[in-house]
DNA sequence: CTCCAGGTACTAA
DNA sequence: TTAGTACCTGGA
């Protein structure tokens, strides 16, 4: 494993909070968590000791331009936290993760993941993309064991909807399926990065089986747009709880209100407030 | 067994 | 434009 000197980066509410439906975090004799991750790209291997990361990359190995890339150590965070601190709300929600951070999945596995995500419970999802992975993704070795990428679109694509039934994506088949054979050699994505916020969203939005909110999905976590709110049921909370919406402003209303309200960084801003709403470890009691 | 889960598409007023 | 409803399916 390589060692990087890398302090306040909290991996678990980073790697499994949501964003990412491909890792899975183990804890070792001393109390040490290990994350292990899987990606179109790299499968990944982690663990914090001390102040310091230990890291390796497959089938690539060593490959820090690309981990960094993907955990996003380009950003200055301390000057993004300055910005979107505004109010005692997001204060207190950053305060209650520190060092959450977004990720930045490539393109295809944001699109293929949130794809499968409409009226699913994370756990759902979760088994949807490891099924997919067993059955599409190409095999690793990682230290002496056998590992299934995140699927390519490419192959996805080829794959008849009934394969992907069996992976348990239910009427998501068609929508993956139809999705993968967009975005194959990179297309779709090489069209996005050229339009604006709003552009791409409109574009993205002629897929089938993408919407308001997994469109800014895969905003977020694919293309690193950083100034969009997904509005998900957790989001509308926080919105109606603290800033004083309500479902009748709809979507488009709230979600300029954010990108207004935190200047360029209401995706971190939604990250905090919305993992904070949504509880993960920090109990919030939210009656249906 | 019934109900719901990080939504979306389709239909009818 | 706005409401209501079906959609696959595992898990509670």
């Amino acid at each position: 494993m390589n060692k990087t000197f890398l302090p306040h980066y909290n991996f678990s509410e980073t790697l499994l909070g949501g964003q990412s439906f491909s890792w899975d975090m183990s804890v070792d004799e001393s109390g040490n968590q290990q994350f292990v991750g899987f990606t179109s790209e790299r499968a990944v291997k982690l663990r914090m000791s001390g102040e310091e990361l230990l890291w390796q990359t497959y089938p690539v190995h060593d490959d820090w331009d690309w981990l960094s890339r993907y955990l996003r150590l380009d950003v200055d965070y301390n000057q993004i936290i300055s910005v979107i601190e505004k109010d005692q709300h997001i204060s207190r929600a950053i305060k209650e993760r520190p060092g959450l951070r977004i990720l930045a999945q490539p393109f295809d596995d944001a699109l293929v993941g949130f794809l499968c995500s409409s009226t699913k419970s994370i756990k759902g999802i979760r088994q949807c993309i490891r099924l997919m992975a067993e059955k599409f993704g190409e095999v690793v070795k990682v230290d002496g064991t056998r590992l299934h990428l995140f699927p390519r679109v490419e192959r996805l694509a080829e794959a008849t909807v009934e394969d992907l039934l069996e992976c348990k994506v239910g009427f998501r088949a068609r929508n993956i399926q139809e999705g993968a054979l967009r975005a194959v050699g990179g297309r779709l994505e090489e069209e996005l990065r050229g339009l604006s916020d709003q552009e791409a969203i409109e574009r993205l939005k002629e897929l089938r089986g993408v919407g308001n909110k997994i469109a800014d999905c895969i905003m977020v976590y694919g293309l690193q747009r950083d100034n969009i709110t997904p509005l998900d049921v957790w989001g509308w909370r926080v919105a109606e709880r603290y800033y004083g919406f309500s479902k009748s402003d709809g979507y488009e209303k709230v979600n300029e209100w954010f990108s207004e309200y935190f200047e360029g960084y209401a995706s971190w801003a939604a990250q905090f407030l919305f993992e904070g709403i949504r509880g993960g470890g920090h109990s919030v009691e939210v009656s249906g």
